[in-house]
DNA sequence: TTCGTATAAGACATATATGTCTCATAAGAT
DNA sequence: ATCTTATGAGACATATATGTCTTATACGAA
């Protein structure tokens, strides 16, 4: 267990909050996630002056999250196929973050940069399924790239929806990625 | 060509901006909705005295055009398998329609209820093609209907941004759904 | 032409979200 | 105990979206 204050930084908190928040409705008001967060809305402002500021911070902590789980579970593996595996059974319980990065637009350089290099990593994955042959050659690689996104999001939506545990979802996703719903 | 007024209706260019900018932007203001229809906010007003009232009748316009396509492709189809591809033949060109239905929650009792009968007819024929041996039986209903749903968006996505014609992903997306990415 | 209707433009009022400020209070540190 | 700091509550101003209204204009019908 890392050492950690009894109280919980309220940033953190927030963060958390915002994250939730706006995931399920982006047009969420500040009033929504200062409630949620049980922070007056004033405290808010004070560690994120904005609107803006938050966003940035909440989509920062997002792939700081998303990068962690991912580097912890792709060390040491080689296969593009593992990889995949592994990004999925990673990612899928992060579901609510990744949808987040995906829902909002953030101005800021800093997280832009991020997030093209989070796409070339994927393309990059995409490219090696290739090679190995996992994926058939004639599909586009976007097409790829759009599917994966695609299978993180639904198997996201049925673990929060209750139908499935997160393993059990990412296995699915994988195995539908790769053979499809048949057979 | 059918016979169609010189101006076309007014309402109808509204209901179209409405679709085509909620589609991006749910949150978008009505402004933005009467600029792209060319129109005056005025008159907006005029035609659909609240947001409300837009989004139910934009809403009522999606589900009148996709159950009018889909009445023309399933017409005398009878394999699940068939009536999926002729489905998702029909759906996808009409990509934005159906992103808005499942974007936005209108509350007008009348498109809830189309919406339910769209979700029923989904899992009837999910469970046809179970019936028929072209979907794994071990794939939760939900997953299936989700994939489905999710696919129609990938499968426009890449059509909007130029990736793709529209038949070629509507095929694209018929054997990702049944034969995944691989082989 | 003249009349009636629909429209665009804009003023206006209201509601909501946002951002700033003050002040009293509670928790923690000294 | 005292001081410092962060917080919660709420007042306040501002911006934007929304909805209503008026007025002048353009178009079509009679």
């Amino acid at each position: 267990m890392t050492e950690r204050p009894l109280r919980p930084p309220m940033r953190q908190a927030i963060l958390d909050a915002a994250i939730a928040t706006f995931a399920r409705n982006p047009s969420a008001s500040l009033s929504d996630v200062a409630g949620r967060a049980g922070v007056g809305r004033a405290s808010l402002h004070r560690h994120f002056p904005s609107r803006a500021d938050l966003l940035a911070a909440a989509s920062g902590q997002c792939m700081d999250e998303i990068d962690a789980a991912c580097d912890e579970a792709l060390a040491d593996v080689r296969s593009a196929r593992d990889r995949l595996s592994r990004m999925l059974g990673a990612v899928v319980p992060l579901g609510d973050r990744y949808h987040f990065l995906a829902c909002e637009t953030v101005d800021d350089a800093g997280v832009r940069g991020r997030y093209e290099e989070g796409l070339q990593w994927l393309a990059h994955l995409v490219d090696d399924l290739r090679a190995e042959g996992v994926i058939a050659a004639d599909m586009p690689r976007s097409w790829v790239v759009a599917n994966i996104d695609a299978q993180v999001w639904v198997a996201w939506s049925e673990v929060a929806a209750g139908n499935l545990a997160p393993a059990h979802a990412a296995g699915l996703a994988l195995r539908t990625l790769l053979e499809g719903l048949g057979s």
